[in-house]
DNA sequence: CTGTTAGCGCCTTCAT
DNA sequence: ATGAAGGCGCTAACAG
């Protein structure tokens, strides 16, 4: 391992100039700068960024913890992340929290290998989340809404889309209404549920019947065996909101597998907005989070912060309904 | 900042003795460990990772370089890598290489911030690949094949892929046949296109003739794109492969926007096998690639090679087609 | 069982 | 313009 004291010995200089030269310091003639250049191509030096952050007491690198590095819901709010952070001068890392252990999640939180992150996964507790933030290490959830100094918090108002579905249901005429919801521990979730309810209160319907309240867990194959539970009841309702989109697809599978039509028989609507809604056949009727706007103002606070500048603590960003054809 | 130091002062220890207290060592009496855990409890210790790995001269961490964070493809093969680490106790960090500058990723590549890589990107240089690679420092390409030491390859056996595709349109009685490829500077797609092309070859078939060879960019849009001037030209062939499976949802909403009837009208075959092709309407036919096992061999060969027990240089993994309702 | 000492690789005053 | 020395926070001999 070769380190900048070997590329110092061999150009002949101290370690002192040797560092100068390799972070382009003016401080240090082109000649000797040359030489220092010279000596770490042929030692085929490479810096130990650690050792340097360990110096600098700060990665300039921003951790994100996601539930499972891959599912499309992320991908814009990644993208917004991702071009704010560069913006300022930061990166990002990312890691998830799927396997039973939440071990590099974990290193991210409690050992300070990031100058602050941003959360999207419930499989990390509130407390835990409370504990580790601190005025050195600001954290950013995105699936809950925590009140803590230096723990911000930027969602979509989920209670309002699920008023939207409802509202469009009742609107269009639906008497005979059902809802497939997500994980019971999720905050997201249950606010959508909640405004739902609320939306059919407001206009004096039933709340949803059990038997056409369906629980999944936000996959696909859960909104497809979901699906499958309901056609398999008989008697289906004629709207059906499905708490994210890609439960939506499995389900939208089953229903197309069991001849029932959408939207001829059925409605529904999707939650998220995730890109793919528009290629899939029905085209899915869904409610948009602004995923994008989502990231970059996840990212826009912990860099404030960083920074002293103290941003709102909780911002909640609207829902649209967008409708395509899944429903009518 | 709270460092190790002050925990010892306060437990009134010396340093040594608090590091092995927080390490759960056997070495310490449970008297003092107890001390010290109160002592960090309270002065609300975090103990610095860059540190420790800048001491232990490793971070039991390997990097994962990914062009897009969260494009669908990348789900299973991440599934795969991150098990297969967690098994050796080592951690994923990941990154992507989409803004302009490589940003996060240079610094995995350049600062020996991880203790090994694997690449997903073509955003990445073979030349810097091989500059970087070294025998403490083991890269793991997936979507090229680089020869030199240190550096490993997993890769899907892209050109079978293609042969396959081919095969199954000329056993089906398809004549006219159509191709939609990805990026120019893509090997994958390269050698999906030979190995289709070889395949028309062998069965004295003309090869796609170019007002049917299309060349998209892997995205849905690019697919949608790609098969809005297939249609405008009027005169389409009856089997077309893409050569991604999100390139095929885009080509699939087109054709069902202009009344294209798939399979009827048009075959179309796909590439990748992501987890949404059997959702999509009609579901897609497709070529799998073992994604998982991919992934999981990556990590395999990280580790191993890391342990000292020098694993195979390359490996290729073979593909298989899946079909569904796309094509006939 | 515990303390002393010596770095890991790097950057940064402070001299020269 | 360059060098010497100190230290970031942590762990690991080596003594005691």
């Amino acid at each position: 391992m070769t380190t900048i004291k070997d590329v110092a010995k061999r150009a002949g200089v101290a370690v002192s100039t040797a560092s100068l030269a390799l972070n382009q310091s003016e401080r240090v003639s082109p000649s000797t700068a040359e030489k220092v250049m010279k000596a770490a191509q042929e030692l085929q030096y490479r810096k130990n960024g650690w050792a340097r952050d360990l110096k600098m007491q700060k990665t300039q690198m921003i951790g994100l913890i996601l539930h499972d590095l891959s599912g499309p819901f992320y991908a814009s709010i990644i993208k917004g992340i991702e071009q704010t952070l560069l913006s300022y001068g930061y990166g990002l890392i990312a890691c998830s929290t799927l396997g039973e252990t939440l071990g590099t999640a974990e290193r991210f939180l409690h050992e300070r290998r990031v100058d602050g992150v941003i959360i999207f996964s419930s499989d990390i507790k509130d407390q835990t989340l409370i504990d580790v933030s601190r005025e050195d290490f600001p954290v950013v959830v995105m699936d809950r809404v925590l009140s803590h100094p230096y723990l911000y918090s930027v969602t979509a108002h989920n209670h309002q889309g699920g008023y939207q579905a409802a509202e469009y249901f009742i609107k269009r005429g639906h008497k005979a209404i059902g809802y497939i919801s997500g994980p019971a521990n999720n905050l997201d979730s249950q606010l959508r549920l909640k405004g739902f309810s609320q939306c059919l209160a407001d206009y004096h319907f039933a709340d949803v019947p059990t038997k056409w309240h369906i629980r999944g867990d936000y996959s696909q194959q859960g909104g497809y065996q979901a699906a499958r539970l309901l056609i398999e009841q008989g008697n289906l309702p004629t709207g059906l909101f499905v708490s994210n989109d890609e439960m939506a697809f499995g389900a939208l599978k089953a229903f197309a597998e069991a001849g029932v039509r959408v939207p001829e028989d059925l409605s529904v609507i999707g939650f998220d907005d995730v890109e793919l809604s528009q290629y899939v056949r029905p085209s899915l009727t869904t409610i948009k989070q602004p995923k994008f706007e989502m990231g970059s103002l996840a990212a826009h606070k912990v860099i404030q912060h960083l920074q002293g500048d103290a941003p709102k603590e909780h911002s909640v960003l609207p829902t649209e309904l967008i409708e395509r054809e899944s429903s009518v």
